[in-house]
DNA sequence: TTAATTTCGGATAAAAGAGTCTTTAATTCT
DNA sequence: AGAATTAAAGACTCTTTTATCCGAAATTAA
């Protein structure tokens, strides 16, 4: 398992792409799935939920494609993958029990509360524009 | 996606669940089963990797069933979850990248290292015995 | 020894996630 | 207006995970 889909780290991936793209132009899909080594049409119904969710935005037609639908400090990692994944990793408790919650805790209850937490608040403390402004390498694919 | 896969909260939940019980006997998979409301032969196809590993043990016929296969202190969530569902998620590319390492990270290399660590530390820190001791309630369905 | 019970092992089925393909709609350029 | 390009939308296939089924092997009890 992982903690993301699939689905998920594609969108994530080519979401910090486009902010790494110095120019403010749609970028066809076809040509950021090729660079990144992700199946085109796998890609493109993916970001269709992005730009549902107006994290990204898109045009067709001859000079169309993806590009960003905000400025990257808008974007926290949080917003892409609440928008593909949802809330869910989020949310639900360590042993997938429906009923877990204070009142009536699992018995792994307190120690994955804070976690996730955590991971939630790092996800949403971490924008696009901090990612590209504070890493050594561009390795996306 | 969740963190882990739904064999693996089967195998913990079962495993505590076994830890709980007072007594040294096997207690039959189909009891298990309808106590925690799992699949009785999915369960038994998940514990027999279990078994395998020496975290449980077994026995065939009329007084048979499972049981720990040693004292719970000595039994810590990390053993389970990798027993089952491996140590790819404490060793994993936050995005999957297969290049990512110290030499040539990924953009969100460096936060996700601590939290993926901190992760199995609290796993390998968290024995069967402490969840049975620390916990106010029973829940584990 | 026979009957009952219970795990083991392999085959198969169902469900979900990932990936492909084709047609349509929107946009640009000539 | 017409041709070329590119995302959207829906149907379909492939793969992995989850779940079911059945016969065989081991163990207990009478």
């Amino acid at each position: 398992m992982a903690l993301l889909s699939k689905s998920c780290l594609y969108g994530l991936r080519t979401a910090i792409y486009c902010a790494h793209q110095s120019g403010n132009g749609y970028i066809p899909i076809s040509e950021i799935a090729k660079e990144l080594e992700i199946p085109a049409d796998f890609l493109t119904k993916i970001l269709q939920k992005l730009t549902r969710k107006k994290i990204m935005s898109s045009l067709r037609g001859v000079k169309g494609g993806i590009k960003l639908g905000k400025s990257s400090e808008k974007i926290s990692l949080y917003d892409i993958v609440q928008a593909i994944d949802g809330e869910t990793i989020f949310r639900k408790c360590f042993l997938d029990l429906e009923g877990c919650g204070e009142e009536t805790p699992c018995p792994f209850h307190e120690s994955w509360k804070s976690y996730r937490t955590d991971l939630g608040n790092m996800l949403k403390n971490t924008s696009l524009s901090y990612l590209i402004e504070n890493r050594k390498y561009a390795r996306l694919k």
